[in-house]
RNA sequence: GGAGAGCUGGCUGAGUGGUCGAAAGCACUUCCCUGCUAAGGAAGCAUACGGGGUAAACCUGUAUCGAGGGUUCGAAUCCCUCGCUCUCCGCCA
């Protein structure tokens, strides 16, 4: 959620920064709105007032013994009509309130203007690209060979779902412990298992809700009216945990990992990324978390895109960095970096980890503050990033170390994690 | 699933219809005193949102005692619904 101070004083330049990100402002309804917030407010607060005095001078004057009625009137007629405005007020706030919470974050001055991902811009390249020898094949046919079933996922639950076995299972619950050992143990996150259902606030807070409700599953208690919803990220359980909390700034930066399963309906994304385990609706992911003091948001980010490239780096993977565009960010994202994955068999990079800080996007939807020196409760940043995600990591992994014959070489740093197998073998 | 107890400010905890945003203690801040330490004294100390003020200081209003609704001129206090916590029993990975 943006400042409600910066539309009501600069809504023009909000307008202007909006519009870079294709969002439209509607200026006129907001002065509107703001308008009968106003009025109505004051004459709200002004007749409270008048009925706290008179019912404090009942209690006065009936203790003397004296004689109420009249003031017993008057503070009826001022009942009547507090109640009528009463109602409207809270009417126009939920209005402004629900307008808020369908604007996008602005974006930092940094981000690059653009509509689409084509204005994306590459930060770097990093890592060698393999020379095959052979014809590279992708990781839906090597895949197929060695415990990747997608028919028996679509059987069990439908398209989108996979079915992982055997050695392969192995690898990606390698992959998975692997990224957790890095970011807890070099990169200092704490390890956090959490909920993986999730009520509304806790949506709402991190900003998928309400505009994205499509994009999630929900799920019902049986018999109960009440739903809880899977989350789409390790994001929200993790953010949340500082959701309706004044932190003490000497426990800033908060840093917490967790390896959690997504769920996405991915609604949005009918034939995109059909073929294969690149686009689920359930996948695994490390998701780091950082806390942190305004002011130092910008560098944690950029310590954070570190951590993320780590997990590349040691898995030996040739990735790049991209900064997106403001047309191309998340809602509650003031700056994001994505890394891409080389994926051979299409000759292309893949997002594979994306990093974001919302600065104090999601902070005042959580409520989540800080005390800051001169002991006033300031909204603290909030960033999160993928750690990263575990079935991408391992289609890389199966198309970048595959061998002629079908079998995949398992990366150097995860053998230890796979009871010294060096290699998934396609014949077996 | 059954039975019971509870939810008040950063914490402990009083408050069962009126002048209560809420006693008291602890913690914290500032000041005073005492040569350190310890102890003592004074004041301050919730949050959100308004109005005034060029702005800060400040002045002022409204709301908030788990959440929502109700009764009432007036609710922390009475009633209803829900949530959460704790204890005991049952069940269970």
């Amino acid at each position: 959620m943006i400042d409600i101070n910066l539309l009501r004083n600069n809504i023009d330049e909000v307008e202007s920064k909006l519009s870079h990100r294709g969002f439209k402002l509607d200026k006129k309804i907001f002065t509107k709105f703001e308008n009968e917030r106003k009025n109505l407010q004051i004459k709200v607060q002004e007749l409270q007032q008048s009925r706290n005095d008179l019912s404090k001078k009942i209690g006065i004057e009936k203790s003397k013994g004296n004689d109420v009625s009249e003031y017993m009137k008057s503070v009826s007629k001022t009942n009547d009509l507090l109640k009528e405005q009463n109602d409207a007020l809270e009417a126009i706030q939920i209005s402004i309130q629900e307008f808020l919470l369908n604007i996008p974050n602005i974006a930092h001055e940094s981000v690059p203007v653009g509509s689409s991902e084509k204005e994306n811009e590459v930060i770097k390249e990093e890592g060698e690209k393999k020379e095959f020898s052979f014809k590279v094949k992708d990781h839906v046919d090597l895949g197929q060979k060695i415990g990747l079933d997608f028919d028996l996922g679509s059987k069990l639950s439908g398209a989108r779902f996979t079915v992982i076995r055997s050695n392969l299972a192995s690898l990606h619950r390698a992959l998975g412990q692997f990224m957790l050992d890095i970011q807890t143990r070099e990169n200092g996150y704490e390890e956090c298992y959490t909920p993986y259902l999730v009520n509304y606030e806790s949506l709402k807070g991190t900003g998928q809700l309400p505009k994205f409700e499509e994009d999630l599953f929900i799920t019902k208690k049986g018999g109960s009216e009440d739903s809880l919803y899977l989350i789409p990220t390790g994001e929200v359980p993790l953010t949340n945990f500082v959701r309706d909390c004044i932190i003490d700034p000497k426990e800033l930066p908060i840093k917490l990992t967790a390896l959690t399963p997504c769920f996405r309906s991915e609604a949005g994304s009918y034939g995109k990324d059909t073929r294969g385990m690149i686009r689920q609706h359930q996948f695994d992911k490390v998701e780091l978390v950082q806390i942190c003091h305004p002011s130092k948001s910008y560098d944690v980010l950029d310590e954070m895109l570190g951590h993320a490239e780590l997990i590349l780096q040691k898995l030996a993977l040739p990735y790049r960095v991209l900064t997106l565009c403001t047309g191309d960010m998340g809602f509650g994202a003031a700056k994001t970096f994505d890394i891409e994955v080389w994926m051979p068999s299409q000759g292309c990079y893949r997002e594979i980890s994306s990093i974001s800080n919302c600065e104090d996007f999601q902070a005042r939807r959580l409520k989540a503050r800080f005390k800051d020196n001169d002991k006033k409760n300031k909204l603290i940043h909030t960033l999160n990033g993928s750690g990263i995600a575990v079935g991408r990591a391992m289609v890389a992994i199966i198309e970048n170390y595959q061998l002629e014959n079908g079998d995949i070489k398992v990366p150097d740093a995860l053998i230890s994690y796979m009871n010294g197998i060096s290699v998934i073998k396609a014949s077996d």
